[in-house]
DNA sequence: CAATACAATAATGTCGACATTTTAAATTAA
DNA sequence: TTAATTTAAAATGTCGACATTATTGTATTG
């Protein structure tokens, strides 16, 4: 007999891997608010379960430092700060630089495949940031990772992710404040296009400073929005 | 009245950060050994503490990918590999020579005093490499600490004690088999003056050149080192 | 009235117990 | 003997209970 098995339901995890998507979710969205508390009866009852996964899980957030804890206090989730705002973008474009550098070097033609396809499907999706962002900022992302994919190294993509992560909780605290509008749109667009321009010609140290920019630039912006004191610390 | 707290106790912490510290140094000096199962009543009774805070340190260096877990059957220690290793190594290399190329330039006064200092502390231990390699190494990172600080990016160098924690596991594997000897000593010496050297004349270029080399040789000794096999897996 | 001290309420962190599953051993079959 | 099957033992993962600690609200005092 097969047993039938649920698809949503990961069956080869234990709960605290199970809910630990979730939850990372719930903080990056903004649904858990920077520096608010996380008590245990709430958690409980929204992933409906038990004390210990969830602690397993939140230990697991301690780490990628997007919840802190402090003892008899329980867990809050790791406060903003425009400081850390700024670092963790500076970082952010370094690795990447250094990610696209090594792909120039080592990328083979799967690699420039894979750009090209990732970038055709988020063209596609075009002007209908409007519709939502959400998707569309996945396509994104898709892009950019399959650039990053060419330097073949799991342990630098690893860092990568884990940047990315940090940086979309101000990127969604950004996008809930001013929808993006298509002027600043269209200029991703164009950045992206002299990108792909630079990888395929393999020029290096241009993508290098290309995509530089391009990740600089939503950090520039970041940091005229107000609004970010309130919810730091 | 004054509540005594002993020194060694740190109360701050709850058993699960007391505990992940000693847990994460008998897994990097291979105490538990690569792939090696870890089994509840052994952790219980070595660090005399229970399940759950134990399932907690576990799941912080399960991100820090020290250990793996399987659903029903456990924590196990994240096997090694040659493969694993050479990433590891090439991606630091990167890193630290990014940590050094921004030092370069915001490094101020205080940041190359604090170059010397360390320099000169593990210059004081020279030669009794022999007697306690074990401090040898804490004052050889302190000195390298010391230079990737000035890059003054709390999150780079975040990453960058990450990646230096997963690379010593292979470094103690390597000690184990064969003790430092001399000659090797004495190279690692004279790359160090002469990183000190570019530094303080502000030759970025050049001290990113050096730490990658720096950082790549112990990775090409290690390469040639039979014996990794039947650990890996 | 403000500030402190105290009580009660709530929340955390840890352990032991239990159901489920895996692993090892013993038994049987080919 | 070797392979497959059954049985026994051990280990994992989760929950509820409990002690300890923090927090909130109330009373007391100057």
């Amino acid at each position: 007999m097969i047993k039938t098995r649920p698809v949503n339901d990961a069956r080869g995890d234990n709960s605290a891997l199970k809910v630990v998507g979730d939850l990372k979710q719930d903080i990056l969205t903004g649904y858990f608010k920077p520096g608010e508390k996380l008590k245990m009866t709430r958690l409980k009852e929204r992933y409906q379960i038990g004390v210990s996964p969830l602690r397993e899980a939140l230990s697991q957030l301690l780490i990628e430092q997007l919840v802190v804890v402090e003892n008899q206090r329980g867990f809050k989730v790791h406060p903003v700060s425009r400081e850390e705002m700024r670092d963790i973008y500076a970082t952010r474009a370094e690795i990447e630089a250094l990610c696209i550098g090594l792909a120039v070097e080592r990328g083979d033609d799967e690699w420039e495949a894979g750009i090209l396809a990732a970038a055709h499907t988020m063209h596609k999706f075009g002007d209908m940031v409007d519709k939502d962002p959400q998707e569309w900022e996945r396509r994104h992302q898709a892009f950019h990772t399959a650039i990053a994919q060419g330097c073949n190294s799991p342990t630098l993509l690893q860092v990568r992710r884990s940047l990315y992560e940090k940086a979309s909780r101000y990127r969604n605290l950004w996008l809930k404040k001013n929808m993006a509008n298509s002027d600043v749109f269209d200029a991703n667009q164009k950045e992206h296009q002299l990108l792909i321009d630079a990888l395929l010609a393999g020029d290096g140290e241009q993508a290098r400073e290309l995509i530089r920019q391009h990740l600089l630039s939503p950090s520039r912006a970041l940091e005229k929005t107000p609004g970010l004191e309130e919810l730091a610390d």
